[in-house]
RNA sequence: GUGGCCGUAGCUCAAGUGGUUAGAGCGCCAGGUUGUGGUCCUGGAGGCUGGGGGUUCAAGUCCCCUCGGUCACCCCA
């Protein structure tokens, strides 16, 4: 039995665990601050999902998903992301909920690629969506959202990039007046930004081979091109972003590679992380044409979707405090015989004041049982023994520095959430 | 999915051009210390060198396959 877990997995053990708990906590915290509600969709959904709002050009479609067939012949698929689930969800059950519906999720998504730092084939994601609304103050919103979540985590090395990348009406145009451009310059280019010229021609801007030759940025950009609806839009999203202070870089070649992308893209990339390959944290943007993808109602939505994984390494990367271990605050240590019920109930005492308490299941010398409150990391130590049985008392420990005090035992709940007092 | 580099103890790494029983530091366990963890001293355990096959008298070392990691791509969070 390999005792690995499978390619692109990985366990997540105490301290990396609780700092992975603390971004999905604080995750919740916000959200719930700016008055979004949570929602959990399937971990699986029906393959036609995705293949329908992915679109057949999209390599998380073409190469990367996880699908099998289940019992009963359905082809299923591991969700690659939520978006899509999301806006399921909503128009199944769109008249029972608020319109604009803000929602937000956080777990995991499944993408077969190979693995890379930052970019594993489980990964956790935290997202938001609102979905009902066109108003450019709705993807105000989802951006300072995104960006307060980023710095209250104690992050500052990112950048956020802006782009507006037009509807369904003036987008059209702008592909044609974009190939049109290059084909001049067809013999320039590689292979692979050929093959996007025809599949997906605004994607030649993030090429990495021909994406900085000067025919590539002197091309027509979608701004110049934006519908007066669009235009409109776009300035109100700068407006909004700026009248709260919300810095952002203004990059006409930031495009998304599905078509029922419109209107804004956004992205947070980190410049602490080493690898291009992996240095966005956070994606969102406009999707309007994403529920008639589904056969629903036209309805507008905007969202991101934040790489906690990547949020992680980019807090070490930048050497920021990381969400703190969630040890034991006492491990209560019994010695002796008759000290066993007693430390019992104190670590039931100690629950029921809710300080989080632990002690061993078993009888050990003081010295083991010791050495297993350091291990669980806990930050006080009660002991418990015949001296402490017979004066009514418990003897108090604080691991960091060994200084001790002996407190009456009614007290010790008390003395552990006191934070001064142990000076002495 | 494509290509480069890498894989030795729990971790970080040693083992001239193939050559007896593969080493060290840290960590782990035990004792010193039967009421004090972390520090200190002493001792101990721990490896079919990622796995499989091949070349050779002989493979950690060379070749092939495979698994895993990593980097660059594709693409994306």
């Amino acid at each position: 039995m390999e005792l690995v877990p499978p390619r692109g997995t990985q366990d997540l053990l105490p301290d990396r665990a609780d700092a992975m708990y603390g971004l999905y906590e604080a995750a919740h915290k916000t959200a719930e601050l700016f008055g979004f509600r949570y929602v959990e969709t399937p971990m699986f959904e029906h393959t036609e999902l995705f293949v329908r709002t992915s679109g057949d050009t999209s390599d998380v479609v073409t190469k990367e998903m996880y699908t099998f067939e289940d019992k009963g012949g359905r082809s299923l698929t591991l969700r690659p992301e939520s978006t899509a689930s999301v806006v399921r969800a909503y128009l199944t059950h769109a008249q029972e909920l608020p319109n604009p519906f803000r929602s937000y999720y956080v777990g995991s998504e499944f993408r077969h690629g190979r693995p890379q730092a930052g970019r594993t084939r489980e990964f956790r994601q935290f997202g938001i969506e609102v979905i009902g609304v066109e108003g450019a103050q709705a993807d105000v919103e989802v951006i300072v959202l995104g960006e307060r979540y980023l710095r209250e985590r104690g992050l500052s090395q990112h950048v956020l990039h802006l782009n507006s990348i037009g509807d369904e009406n003036c987008r059209p145009a702008y592909r044609e007046r974009l190939v049109d451009y290059f084909d001049p310059y067809r013999d320039r280019l590689d292979e692979d930004c050929r093959t996007r010229l025809s599949k997906n021609p605004l994607r030649v801007f993030d090429c990495k081979v021909d994406g900085g030759k000067d025919f590539v940025l002197a091309a027509p950009t979608i701004a110049e091109h934006l519908c007066e609806p669009c235009a409109t839009h776009f300035a109100g999203v700068r407006k909004g972003l700026d009248d709260v202070g919300v810095p952002y870089l203004l990059n006409p070649r930031l495009v998304r590679g599905l078509d029922y992308y419109t209107r804004s893209t956004f992205e947070w990339v980190s410049s602490a992380l080493a690898s291009d390959q992996a240095s966005t944290l956070n994606a969102g943007g406009r999707y309007d044409g994403l529920a008639e993808a589904l056969g629903g109602q036209p309805t507008p939505g905007v969202g991101f979707a934040m790489g906690l994984d990547r949020v992680l390494l980019a807090l070490e990367a930048e050497g920021a405090a990381l969400p703190s271990p969630r040890a034991p605050r006492c491990f209560v240590v019994a010695i002796g015989p008759d000290a066993g019920a007693a430390s019992r109930y104190l670590i039931a005492d100690l629950r029921n004041e809710g300080i989080s308490a632990a002690g061993s299941y078993e009888e050990r010398p003081l010295k083991a049982q010791l050495k297993m409150a350091d291990r669980a990391g806990a930050a006080f130590v009660a002991i418990v023994g015949e001296q402490e049985l017979a004066t009514g008392t418990v003897t108090l420990r604080r691991l960091v520095d060994g200084v001790q005090k002996s407190v009456p035992t009614a007290d010790v709940a008390t003395w552990l959430t006191k934070l001064d007092g142990w000076v002495d």
